[in-house]
Formats: structure tokens, sequence, C-alpha cells
RNA sequence: GCCGCCUUAGCUCAGUCGGUAGAGCGGUUCACUCGUAAUGAACAGGUCGACAGUUCGAUUCUGUCAGGCGGCUCCA
């Protein structure tokens, strides 16, 4: 990765502001890596004045040098591109036609395309795993050589895609650009290519293999170790366009060790399990009949609990912070959204319009036109503002099919939508509050981990945003204030801004460390333009109101799937399908336990009996697998004393537990939205 | 939408190298059942995703479509 233009480095510090672990030297006289860190196994790489360097590369004398190891960010994607390297080996090795695209490190992995003429099977993946741990196990040496561009071309005469890569960078477009990942191979400096060599240093020397690559690469393949396994492949457009062919794509893991490689898998089968989908037919919450169609849940009774409770509270909340609840239809003529100015936008993701009584009408795919109408309906007063409406809308989105997926994608949903109708000066205010009460709705459901993303307008696509300059670098700066204030963490999304207007997204993290994009908070000037929507100002003119769109959740279907994997479907007991399940511990004691349960019905608890003729310990475990969060037990024992017995999701108990005691304590907890 | 794989009972899956199918769980019934994750037995349940084609015969082979899974692209 050479002469690339990197993140800040300890090259600007002072050796007094050098406060990190790793000491840095300032080299002398001409050296390399290994000649300084050779003793120490786990420095796979050197950082030379910011750049990463292969170890055995000679570093001239006046540089600031360190160290960069196999388990930190850095020393990981060397680490996994000298993985993916091998990958690409183990293919030409196996199929000699295989043309060789990109192969970057990725997140927990990497990948490497390639065009082949028939795509990868299982069994095609086991015999590049078996061919990978050969050449990782003979211990290839990487050697990197810098080449011109002619001798690079002659070189690579057989790899058209590697002579692309090259085209694109004598072009002089950014080789980051061009292509998503383009950069490892080609980067903005000098062109190199990287040896695999066997038996490196003896006379028998070979070079095995080689690859244009910008680098840099662990020394030897020996590294790479056991914590290698090649996971899927699939499909890739050629450099990220759908106009380009189609590529197979071979995924892979890297670790630094075995543990940490069999850690990641156990994190996978982890998600496996706490999987939305199954969970969803587990638990009996929602499915998907084909019958209706690709894309459109169907709420069980169990789902429909959750859905309703969440939308209850998320309801409630909005009233107490100033919303109006309204109401609109699911479907429109489609002049609306002509005014709105979405269709020249999303006309493809809306479904097609239908033809009724000579008017073209298309299903709903947002909710902002309507709220809009609502504001016109009548003159608005300054006083009114912030007029702020909220709904539950039910909006159809044509999401192609091959991204329909659970309940995170769908094609019917239902949007927790509000739009705030504010004068120019009260939009900061409305945004923050926007923005404080999204973040504390979703404290309550249990996350409270988040970032924040900043979505812009991306000056290259004119056409894909709609307003001024200066209306967008002013909404830009409120949302970018805002944001500042809260403390979190900003990322920002060049280009992924709506046609309208500037957006901040909320990316919440889960219990087991994945990130989700929920609530959406936007800045739109344009809308109320399109619609023409006034309000008389105290001096009696008539003047714009900005309107701001806020999604707390995204969409509730979506928040449902992602509560029920933070969860892993035990939810906290507000949210619980099933609150409460009573069991005797023989039928005698059915009647005992029934009066209990009706007592917390009284209490509005969810509570049912197993009155089936089970065992006791078949319905301990059912109630188990139904991920109950109280299991009532009762027999003799609390019966004479007029107790009954806990039972946790995690098998721990609490016996004796006098009946008006464990009302109230149930009761506390759903009130106090607890998790047991 | 594109590429690959998949679709057999409510669920999870066997199986048929072309002669219309099985298990476990679940369901129903009966018997049994007083303390912490499976009591036993019997019964019911399937146009083998849909539609064409090849064939004496298709759940099995071929094609198209639908749905699912994994990616790519997209995601107001």
């Amino acid at each position: 990765m050479s002469d690339v233009a990197s993140p800040p480095t300890r090259q600007d510090l002072t050796p007094g502001d050098v406060t990190e672990t790793e000491a840095t030297t300032t080299t002398t006289v001409p050296t390399t890596g290994a000649d300084l860190y050779g003793d120490r196994k786990d420095v796979v790489v050197v950082r030379v004045d910011g750049t990463l360097w292969d170890l055995d590369r000679e570093i001239p004398g006046g540089a600031v040098v360190e160290p960069v190891t196999i388990d930190e960010p850095d020393g990981l994607d060397v680490l996994r591109h000298s993985a993916a390297h091998v990958l690409a080996q183990a293919v030409q090795q196996i199929n000699p036609e295989a043309k060789l695209g990109i192969g970057p490190p990725v997140k927990d992995g990497f990948y490497y395309d390639f065009d082949v003429a028939e795509p990868f099977t299982p069994d095609d993946l086991k015999a590049l795993d078996k061919a990978m741990a050969r050449i990782i196990k003979e211990g290839q040496t990487f050697r990197r050589r810098v080449v011109t561009e002619e001798e690079a071309r002659a070189e690579l005469a057989g790899e058209p895609y590697k002579l692309e890569l090259i085209g694109i960078k004598g072009s002089g477009d950014d080789a980051e650009e061009a292509a998503d990942g383009a950069s490892v191979e080609v980067g903005a400096g000098e062109l190199t290519i990287y040896e695999n060599v066997r038996g490196a240093g003896r006379e028998s020397e070979t070079v095995v293999w080689k690859d244009l690559c910008r680098g840099p690469h662990l020394p030897n393949t020996k590294i790479l170790g056991q914590g290698v396994k090649l996971m899927r492949s699939a499909a890739a457009y050629w450099r990220g366009s759908e106009k380009n062919p189609m590529l197979q794509r071979v995924y892979g893991t890297a670790w630094p060790s075995k543990d940490e490689l069999k850690a990641y898998q156990e994190r996978l089968a982890e998600a496996e399990r706490r999987d939305h989908r199954r969970l969803g037919t587990e638990m009996d919450l929602f499915s998907f009949p084909d019958e209706i169609g690709s894309g459109l849940p169907v709420f069980h009774p169990k789902g429909g609990v959750i859905k309703r409770v969440m939308e209850d509270y998320v309801r409630q909340r909005h009233i107490e912070e100033g919303f109006d609840y309204v109401g609109t239809p699911h479907i429109s003529k489609e002049g609306l959204f002509h005014t709105s100015g979405h269709l020249p936008y999303y006309a493809d993701t809306m479904f097609p319009p239908m033809d009724l009584e000579g008017s073209e009408y298309r299903l709903k795919a947002m909710n902002c036109p309507m709220h809009n109408l609502i504001f016109r309906s009548r003159g608005r007063s300054y006083r009114e503002l912030p007029l702020r409406l909220f709904e539950f809308g039910s909006v159809y989105r044509y999401e192609k099919s091959g991204v329909v997926q659970g309940l995170t994608r769908v094609r019917g949903l239902t949007q927790d939508d509000s739009h705030s109708y504010v004068t120019p000066d009260q939009a900061p205010a409305e945004v923050k509050h926007l923005l404080n009460f999204m973040l504390s709705l979703l404290k309550d459901f249990g996350l409270n981990d988040f970032y924040l993303e900043i979505s812009t307008r991306d000056h290259a696509k004119p056409g894909k945003f709609v307003g001024s300059d200066e209306d967008w670098a002013a909404a830009t700066k409120v949302l970018q204030d805002v944001a500042t204030e809260t403390g979190l963490e900003l990322v920002p999304d060049p280009g992924g801004a709506a046609f309208y207007g500037p957006k901040i997204s909320v990316q919440a993290k889960d219990a087991i460390g994945r990130t989700w994009q929920l609530g959406t908070v936007q800045y739109d000037f344009n809308q109320p333009e399109g619609f023409g929507l006034e309000y008389t100002a105290p001096d009696g003119t008539k003047q714009r109101p900005v309107m701001i769109h806020s999604a707390k959740f995204g969409s509730i279907e979506r928040f449902m799937g992602v509560l029920i994997e933070h969860y892993a479907g035990q939810f906290p007991v507000w949210l619980a399908p099933v609150q409460v399940l009573a069991v005797p511990v023989a039928e005698a004691f059915d009647d005992y336990l029934k009066d209990v349960v009706a007592q917390l019905k009284a209490q509005g608890i969810r509570a049912e009996i197993d009155l089936s003729d089970d065992r006791f310990a078949k319905k301990i475990r059912n109630a188990s697998k139904q991920k109950v969060p109280f299991t009532l037990i009762a027999g003799g024992e609390d019966a004479e004393a007029g107790a009954v017995s806990f039972r946790f999701r995690d098998g721990t108990q609490e016996n004796g537990v006098l009946v008006a005691e464990a009302v109230e304590k149930i009761v506390a907890a759903v009130r106090d939205r607890a998790q047991v």
C-alpha cells in the first residue's frame, strides 16, 4: 500500500507525544523491518512513515518505523489479504483457465473474484481448502517486485481484469473510486507484482505464482497457519456494476490462530440460533404465506402481541412528546407522488399503478405526501408550529425479488412515521428533540449502544438531489450540529441522502455486536415547496415551513426482527407474548393455579396455565422452549403455604413466594420493562 | 433484477439409479401421571412447490414459473 494518503501517523508527533505501547523507531541508516523486528513473531509488517511495508523491504534512513502485529486491524487486513492470494493461487492451480479479479480483505475475512466457466460447487470449495492448506504448510515466501506499466502489461497479458485495473490507474482515476477493493491491487503509486516463492533463498527456489498487487503481505504463507477457512461462493458483478460481467466470488475467513477461527465460527452459529426467521417459526410469531406473496408477513397471535405492545407504547410516547396521531389510506392517485417529487426518483420501487375510473392509483410507498395534505387542509398559524403528525403508516415497496429477506427487508411494512412542520428557526431544536426522543425510545426497548450516520448529497450526482447548494448546506449544518451534540460517534455517508434533503440515521448495536440501521431524521425543504405549504407569520405574511421526517424504528417489522435477534427470543417481560405460564405439579393443583392466573389476568398480565395431560417434567420443558419469562409452579408445599414457585428462563428458581407477592413482582417487572 | 443452490407431512429431515413414499417432533384419542427439559400406545396427516415436456409410467429426467437460502446490485 505504497504512497497512498493514509490516516494521521505518529510521524507527526514529537517523541514525547507517543503514548501508545508500540514504540516507534527512527532509522538512521537503511534497514528492513525484518532486521528491526525479526525476533518478534507477531510482527507481520511495518508502518513506515505511516504506510504499511513488507518486512523485507529496504527502509531508507530517517524514516519513522513502527511494528504492526498480526492481531491489530492493519495486521489482520494483511493476514486476510495474504489469505486471498493463497486462495487465488489454489484456484489457478486447480483451474489454470480461471481469470483473476480482485481479492481484498473484508470484515472477518477476505474474498477473491474469478472469471471461471463453471461456478464453484461446495466440493470445489473443499478441494480449494485442501490446496490452500498445502500452500500454507509449505511456507511460500511473498516477494515484492516493482514493475513498469509495460512490464506489468506483458506479464499479465493473460489476465484481462488485471489489465483493466492497470488501465484505470493509467487513466488517472482514483483506483479506490474505480472499483471497491481495486486499490488493493493497484495503489496510487508504483505498480508492483507479488510472487509466491517456493524454497526462497535456496538454489532450487521457484516462483510458483504471481499477482499484480500493491501489498503488503505476510513474509510467509506459513503464518496463516490453521486460521483460514473458505466459507461460501457467490456471484458478484465485476467492479460492482450490474452492467459488467458476473464473476464468481469465493469468501473466506482468516484469523491469527485456530482458536480465533473457532470462536468466529461459534459467533456465526450463535447468530444462526438467533435468526429471527427461525425463531419466528419456532415461537409461532409470524409467517410469509406464499399465497400472499414474497415479503408480505402475517403476524400470528403471539407475534401480534409483540407488534401491538410495541405500537401501543410508541403511540403513547409520541402523544406525550407532542405528536398528533393521524391516519391515512394505503393507496392514492399517483398525482400525489408527482407533487411530492417521489415518482421520478422511486418509480422503480413503487408497485405499478392500477387504473380505476380513469385515474391511476398507486400503493403508498411513503406517508409524507398525505401528511402534507393534512397540514394543507386549512390555514395554519405560526402559533401551531411545531405541528407534529404521527402515524403507523402501512407502506408498500416493490423490493427486487433478490433482496427480500425475513422481516428486515419486506414489501409491506409499517412505518412509525412522523412529520414535524416547523419554522426554519425552530428546525434545530426540533431535530434535537426528535433525535433524543428516538434514542430514548430505543433505550426503552433495551438497545443502548448507538452511532449515527449522516447522509449528505453527492455533488458528483446532481440529478439525484433537488434544491440549491445553499439550502443543502444549511440543512446539513443543522443535522451535523445536532448530531455532534449527542456525543455519539458520527459516520459520514456522502451521497446517501434522500432526494429532498440530508438525513441522520441511528445505527444500533445488538447483544452480539451486530449493527442495524434503525430510525432516521430527515430535513426537508423541498416538499413544503412542492405542496405550497404555508403558515401565517406574526406579521401576517405567508411563510413556508420546513418539514422534518422521522421514523424512530424505521419499520415495526424490521425492528421486531432486530429485537428477536437481540434478545434471542427471550423478550423482556413487557414484550413477551406470554408473560406467565402456570404449571401445576399435578392435576390436584389445577384449580389453585387457575385462581392465581385469574388474579394475574385481572392485573393485565398475559398469563396462561398448562392444563394438558403431559407429565410435569414435560410441561417444564414446554415452558422452557416457549421462552416464557415467568414459569409459576405450584404443588402441595406451595398450596399449603398460599405460595407459588418461580422458575426463570435460565433454570434458576425462587420457591415459596406468597401469591400476592408473586403478583406484585410480576406486575412490577412489566411496569419497569424489566428483563428477567 | 443478476448468479448459484434449495423446495418431500404443521416443523426438521430421510428416500425413490423412473414403477405415486418414511422417521422424529408436533396434532388427535386412550391409558398413565404429586416437584423441575421428552410416560407409553394407537390413529390421523403428503397430487413429493406449480405448470408443461420426454416416457407405457414422472416425486425422480428436461423446461418455464413461484417461493426460500447465500451473495451481487439496490434500499425514500
